[in-house]
DNA sequence: GCCAACGTTGGC
DNA sequence: GCCAACGTTGGC
């Protein structure tokens, strides 16, 4: 059974496009250094599962694309890297602290699915990005929710 | 740039 | 283990 997650990126930072340039459109999903996101990335993740690739801190923010789960989660290892940004002093080799997926981008949306969309429908009213003060990274989302968010970006599930 | 919300840190 | 201070996120 597939599970379906949503997972935010600024654009200016790692964007749709950049994710699907790079070899095979694969890349990891690095830097999450939140233990709510890790645990979703460590323990929900699973091969084959889609994840809504979501701009944040764009304008308007928006879903840009779809991605799938390619390798399941293993340790991130720019948490030991003290030049990497997402250095972590306290994550080491016996205990990565953090984890990281590699995720595939499959289709680019044909229409970009904003705030207003999702709260237009009345679907959606329970997705945790539209709660207030969510700073959730990576969060599930239902097969219904998912259902729906595609029919509104009229993108067949890839 | 503002600021609400929330996670983390660290003194006690 | 409490909790105030602080830093970050991210929509607006």
């Amino acid at each position: 059974m597939r599970n379906y997650w949503l997972v935010k990126s600024e654009p200016d930072v790692h964007s749709f496009a950049m994710h699907s340039a790079k070899p095979g459109g694969i890349s990891s999903w690095d830097g999450v250094r939140n233990y709510q996101a890790r645990n979703f990335m460590r323990d929900g993740m699973k091969l084959g599962d889609r994840v809504l690739f979501w701009h944040s801190n764009a304008v308007p923010p928006h879903l840009a694309g779809i991605c799938e789960v390619v390798r399941e989660a293993y340790p991130d290892h720019t948490a030991q890297d003290p030049s990497s940004e997402y250095y972590d002093p306290k994550a080491s080799p016996e205990n990565p602290r953090w984890v990281m997926v590699d995720l595939k981008a499959l289709v680019a949306v044909q229409r970009q699915v904003t705030f207003d969309d999702l709260r237009g429908s009345a679907l959606l009213q329970q997705m945790r990005l539209l709660q207030r003060g969510n700073r959730l990274s990576v969060m599930p989302v239902t097969g219904d929710e998912y259902d729906e968010i595609l029919r509104i970006a009229e993108t067949p599930d890839p």
